[in-house]
DNA sequence: TTAGTCCTGTCAAAGACCTAACAAGAACGG
DNA sequence: CCGTTCTTGTTAGGTCTTTGACAGGACTAA
């Protein structure tokens, strides 16, 4: 992945700092709403449990965004990160598949504070059809595609039974969209112009398993 | 991260390493549903979009799961596999929150298969106690910490809003929880041997958003 | 002005991680 | 029995990532 920064060089972001791009918009903008006009590095860094000149390095990748000897000013970082993640204007989205996981992503309210506001929902049951979710219809599934295109959707949210997941990324693609979400604890199959995220909730579990089954164990824990 | 592998060696699995056991579990468990009883680890990597070589590097920390020259049995990979994230015992976990979000979590029933049942809903809200998800009844807030020191729960999911999410976590610790799943989009703190683990959902789309806004761009593009 | 303190940008070294390569075992067919 | 083709376990080397260190700017107080 590569990104020219202000000064016209080109560099090569690293997936990690990439990943860590998001956490440090998020903290920001909680900042920002508490009314926090300043932070340095090793405030943030520390919020975040990482070390400031980790946050310092990832931040040169793309130029600077203060002046030596000056905190972060957080009005102007919000913008800068909210460009360069992509945010900056908004990134409508849909929900296909209006099942309880559906339901409740459409309810989650934090997805459209941070870009990525909710247009439409879609889902094959008659009975759901017709509902409506913090104002949002669901609508039915064969009208899918046609609104993708129509109101320029880019990301789609897939969660839907596993046993029809594959054919209804295959008619997310089809439509139009550059990236899916995908909750579904299965592989779908995209093009490579596609972007597909796997979010494996179960996976979460397990690290959080493995790791408290394995505390107290103190003699062989490295202070992390 | 030390681990005592079977020879009695003593190894350090490198953080990476503990995040991909879960997702070797978790397609393990797909392809033993699917009756398949064999599967190398060039099949396996493949499906999980990873190099062979790195995934027996992954399973060297932990000794031979296999001789070699034959592939792997996936019957026996998996109960290894469970015991050494944690899961070869159920791990009974609670949700605190019932609102949307709880509520779908409630209805995943993925967590069941991987060995995370779910024994008790909480919430403030009177309108919601008493109802049932899937059989598991919603509790009030006030009963969940006499029910954890019941029931030996270990996990908590965290879903309630943000302005008490500091203050509920509190109350989790004191029962005696070793793991909180924070969903909330806020930092809880807790004492070192209780284990946090942040969703942090809006991360996950945004990164979605910087790939996919830079896709196309194919001339700064490795071929990833 | 000067000293002290806090800050960022920058870089090189250290550390963690991934991967290609290969030895050697197993199964199969001829 | 031998060659072929599959496999795993293992390691060395290269790559990616993190970290500590430091130069120098900005501000404050004396």
């Amino acid at each position: 992945m590569r990104i020219v920064n202000t000064k016209g060089k080109k560099f090569r972001v690293p997936d990690a700092t990439i990943l860590r791009l998001p956490l440090y918009l998020d903290k920001l903008i909680l900042l920002q709403q508490a009314g926090v006009k300043e932070v340095s590095s090793r405030q943030l860094a520390t919020s975040l449990d990482i070390k400031a000149s980790q946050l310092r390095h990832d931040f040169h990748y793309f130029g600077g965004f203060s002046k030596p000897g000056r905190p972060y000013q957080v009005d102007k970082l919000v913008p800068a990160l909210e460009e360069i993640i992509g945010v900056d204007v908004p990134v409508p989205m849909i929900i296909v598949g209006a099942g309880h996981l559906g339901q409740g992503l459409a309810n989650y309210r934090n997805f459209e504070r941070l870009g990525f506001p909710l247009r439409g929902i879609f889902d094959v049951d008659p009975k759901l059809v017709g509902l409506e979710i913090r104002g949002v219809p669901i609508r039915p599934l064969s009208e899918m595609q046609a609104f993708v295109k129509g109101n320029g959707i880019k990301v789609g949210v897939l969660t839907v039974p596993v046993s029809v997941a594959q054919d209804v990324a295959n008619q997310m693609v089809a439509a139009g969209v550059v990236g899916i979400w995908n909750f579904t604890p299965t592989d779908i199959r995209t093009p490579p112009q596609v972007i597909v995220r796997n979010e494996r909730l179960a996976v979460g579990l397990m690290c959080l398993s493995f790791k408290s089954k394995r505390i107290g164990q103190t003699d062989e824990l490295k202070p992390d």
